[in-house]
DNA sequence: GTGCGTGCAAATTCTTTGCAATGCA
DNA sequence: TGCATTGCAAAGAATTTGCACGCAC
C-alpha cells in the first residue's frame, strides 16, 4: 500500500489526518499480511502510543470504505485487513507464513460466463481470493513453517 | 442442497442423525440463501421446536467441516451458511434477494497462472464468490428490490 | 474558534464451554 | 444400555456506542 497516495486521497477528501489515522495508515503499508484489529493496534502504537483500540475499529472502517484497505477472509476468521494497491485486486495469501500479495489482473470474463450459463444469474462482481505459497517459504523449502502452533486454514 | 444424500453420509460415517440435525439440514435444503445461524435456528425450530442456538452452532461446524454445507462471505458478515451441491463448488449470490446458487465449473487455471506470474506466489487453493441478479429478479425487473432497508454490500 | 475525531468505559452482540440430562443406534 | 448429543446457563471474545475532551484545519 502506497501510504503517501492514501494520506493524499484523505487529505483531498477533506477527511482529518490526525496522527492516530496515519499511524494505522504506516502499520498497514509496512505489514505485508493481513492484520486484524489487535495486531493494527500493537503496531500502530509504536508510532503513536495514545492509540486506542476503538479508533483502530473505526479507522479500519473508514479506510475499507473508501478502497483505501480491503478486508481478507482467510486463516482465522474474517477481520483481517490489508491495504490495497490497486483499484479493484485480489489478496493472495502464503499458506505457510500469511504474507498477503496482491494481484489485479483478474480475468475472470470467461469464469463468469460459464458461472452465468451454469446458474442463469447475471454476473456483475466478483470476490476471489488466492492461496499458495509464496517465493520465500519455497525457497527456504518445508523447514521455514512459520507458526508451528498455528496452521493456517482456508475458509 | 440434497438432504437425503446428506442424511446418508451422515449414517455413513457413524454419526448419528438426531431430530436437531435433521431439522438443520432441512432448513439449509430448503433456504435457497444463505443463512446465519439465527435463521437456521428459526426455521429449523419449526420442524424441531426444542432446538437451541448451541446445537445450530455445533451442527454447522460439524456439516462445514464433512463439506455438506459451505461458508459465504457476504452481505452482513462471514457467519451465513449455504448447503452444498458439489465437492467442489462456488457461491453466487444474488444481490436483490440473496438468493444462492451453486456453480462448479470453474476453470480457474489461466487466472490462477497469471496471479503466479504477477506475484511469484504458488496457487494452490481459490475462494471465489461471485454475486449479480438471478432470473427472477431480472424477471420481474427493477422494482422487485427485496429489502429496501437493508441493502447487501459486498464484503 | 469549530467541529471532527478520540479515548475510556459500558453496553451489546456473537460464539464457545461446562455439565447433567436425554435419546439414538 | 452406552455413549454421542443436547439444552441451559454462564463464560468469554469481539465489536459498538455514549459522551466529554482535545486537536487538526
Amino acid at each position: 500500500m502506497d501510504v503517501r497516495l492514501a494520506t493524499e486521497e484523505l487529505r483531498a477528501k477533506g477527511i482529518r489526518l490526525t496522527r492516530q489515522r496515519a499511524a494505522v495508515l504506516a502499520a498497514l503499508g509496512q505489514a505485508e499480511r493481513g492484520l486484524n484489529p489487535e495486531e493494527i493496534l500493537a503496531l500502530a502504537q509504536s508510532e503513536c502510543p495514545e492509540l486506542g483500540l476503538t479508533t483502530v475499529y473505526r479507522t479500519i472502517e473508514l479506510l475499507v470504505s473508501l478502497g483505501i484497505a480491503r478486508r481478507v477472509h482467510t486463516g482465522e476468521g474474517c477481520a483481517s485487513v490489508v491495504g490495497a494497491k490497486a483499484e479493484h485486486g485480489h489478496s493472495v495469501v502464503c499458506l505457510l507464513c500469511g504474507r498477503v500479495a496482491e494481484f489485479s489482473n483478474c480475468d475472470m470474463v470467461s469464469v463468469e460466463a460459464a458461472a452465468a450459463r451454469e446458474t442463469g444469474f447475471t454476473i456483475s462482481v466478483h470476490s476471489l481470493e488466492l492461496a499458495g505459497t509464496c517465493a520465500q517459504c519455497r525457497a527456504s523449502g518445508e523447514a521455514a513453517h512459520t507458526s508451528p502452533g498455528e496452521p493456517r486454514r482456508w475458509a
